[in-house]
DNA sequence: CTGAAAGCGCTAACAC
DNA sequence: GTGTTAGCGCTTTCAG
């Protein structure tokens, strides 16, 4: 590795008129600068970001840490939050925790040695008390989830709303036997998902039945595939069913395609995000689309500003939430139970598709 | 931020003691270990990575380069690179070059100044020289894409290979006019990818006939759409397809459900990569399925067996190259041209599925 | 067993 | 316009 003192030897310079001449300081000739740009570029010369890091100079390095890159949530969530930081020449080091609290807790530990200038984070449901600790000590904000203990700023969707209007469109349709396919208690993210259920239900003047419940891993899809079979295979099977996650939804999807169930005839289905692909799962997937690449993207410009305002008067530190309705984009996944269209109308018969290309119906949910 | 010196002046201890009582080095007493233990613990002490890296200690950090995270093909590639390096301790450095030759050169540049312990990097098309030179002096391995001026250490896919089996696949079913919808020349996968194409149907004797070839970007999903029907609506249209990349799939199977085209009795399709949905697409999509993970996984492995054997005998540089076989998924979108059971039998219908569950076969191919 | 000192690469005072 | 010096936090001689 070249060093400033390398090139400052060869052409008999001091260092610091060499660290000079690279940032362009006023006070040196432009023939110095000329000759030290020259042998900089000769010997690749390339900063030491680590020594500037010890004169004090800020790190360009934010911290992501994400349950699981490979879920595409999380994926976009990446890549939103890559291509903002890229504009403003600071790097993303990506953290995985699988949702495990040791792991997040070295990853944190990590960025904290790292001196990384700001954190995003998706924490697991419960996290370490030495997380919020370390997180005490650098700019960050959470994505999605939201635990109280690590801080006030907040980046995420209105979860209650989400499965509450998901919910409503069921009941609207004439369902009265929903089952709602979730995330287990211990995840605020789930609680409140399951509470938009309960609320929809309530409003309705329906008592929620805890048989059509099934509440399990929210990564898995798996429990998705195993949760749909078993509300199926009940003694009084539900119409209708609500998945409140995505891998949820993958797995209720795949499942029900395996089972060769008809969909909306034999049950209807509402599925939480919306993916490529979905809109091809057998008669569409009816589902409530968020905002996630915009969100994240948010989550990015406010820490840009927060660490950029830091750097002047320190006091813009007010506590910041943001919360996103999602979209209810319609498909041919819900009917009115046992209505006539569902029993006749083929299945995404090629010749005659169910609507033209690019008709489907969006509707914004209220904030 | 506390540093080794305040736990030493809170202890009336030197900070050379305090080092190594943190480095639990032998000569230290058991008890002067356990109080530092203590004043660490309570003052939140985080060692300061720059200044051990300034020491000369190698860093933990690795960049990987990719075009895109947001694409499913490089998130995996980013969950595996991120998986296995946790495993050893070790972060991740995301960059996103967007397939643009200066953002690649940028953070190639960034990871260098940080001192990255190596790289794995996805190049872009035609890397400026500067990376070159710049990925000289660090360890690295290309993956997927491999350009020699690059280094010869590289990990992928059989491209030529894969389009060969996949064209052969559709040739063995009797189609003759098979459209071929791939990237453009100037990245070498495409090209490769290409020359399957072309070779398999010399192979059967055919010739190549350049209006059923599209070319244009390959992480584009419009032109993926866009190209498919253009294919259709020439005069003499083909019977097949064959996609040449992730993303060109993905539009093509939109652009085939938007128009209703009845797969695969007017037109067979056999796609690149296999994601979830795909088995859910129209009657289920043939396609080649690629070990991403896998992939991804044995390049990070071998990153880490390099480096570490370079700490030794620095001689295990020996140029080394890996290449992976797909596997070609047999599903429902590929069928004979004209075929009796292409015009009569319904698509996907649900009563009675095509195939029973799980019973897709899975053709490996040659080396 | 512990302390003092040097130095990694860089920059910002402080000379001249 | 350029050189000298000091010090960021840590480890690692070299002395006690």
């Amino acid at each position: 590795m070249t060093t400033t003192k390398d090139i400052a030897a060869q052409l008999n310079l001091s260092v610091s008129t060499v660290g000079r001449a690279l940032a362009d300081d006023q006070r040196i000739s432009a023939e110095t600068k000329f000759r030290v740009q020259q042998a900089a570029e000769e010997l690749g010369y390339v900063g030491n970001r680590a020594a500037r890091l010890m004169r004090g100079e800020r790190s360009t390095v934010i911290g992501l840490v994400v349950p699981d890159v490979g879920n595409s949530f999380y994926s976009t969530v990446a890549h939103a939050l890559a291509e903002t930081m890229n504009a403003h020449k600071r790097q993303v080091m990506l953290c995985e925790t699988g949702d495990d609290r040791q792991a997040e807790l070295r990853h944190v530990r990590d960025l904290a040695a790292a001196q990384v200038a700001g954190v995003v984070i998706v924490p697991t449901p419960k996290p370490l008390t030495a997380v919020a600790r370390l997180l005490k000590t650098m700019p960050h904000v959470q994505l999605v989830r939201r635990v109280p203990s690590l801080g006030p700023h907040w980046f995420g969707v209105d979860d209650r709303t989400v499965i509450h209007t998901a919910t409503s469109h069921l009941l609207e349709l004439g369902h009265e036997r929903i089952g709602y396919i979730g995330g287990t208690r211990d995840i605020p993210t789930a609680t409140k998902r399951l509470a938009g259920y309960s609320e929809a239900l309530a409003a309705a003047g329906l008592s929620s039945d805890p048989g059509l419940v099934q509440l399990g891993p929210p990564s898995s899809a798996s429990h998705g595939a195993a949760a749909v079979r078993a509300l199926r295979a009940a003694p009084d099977p539900p119409t209708a069913v609500v998945a409140g996650s995505l891998q949820i939804t993958r797995g209720v999807l795949d499942a029900l395609h395996q089972d060769g169930t008809q969909v909306p005839r034999q049950l209807s289905v509402v599925g939480f995000g919306d993916e490529p692909g979905f809109s091809w799962w057998g008669p569409g997937l009816t589902t409530v689309a968020l905002p996630v690449h915009a969100l994240a993207t948010a989550c990015g410009v406010w820490l840009l500003h927060r660490l950029e305002a830091q750097t002047g008067s320190g006091s813009v530190d007010e506590p910041f939430a943001s919360v996103s309705p999602g979209t209810l984009v319609l498909r041919g996944s819900t009917a009115a139970p046992g209505s006539a269209s569902g029993t006749t109308r083929r299945r995404q018969k090629p010749e005659t598709p169910r609507r033209p290309p690019g008709s489907e119906r969006l509707t914004d949910l209220p904030a």
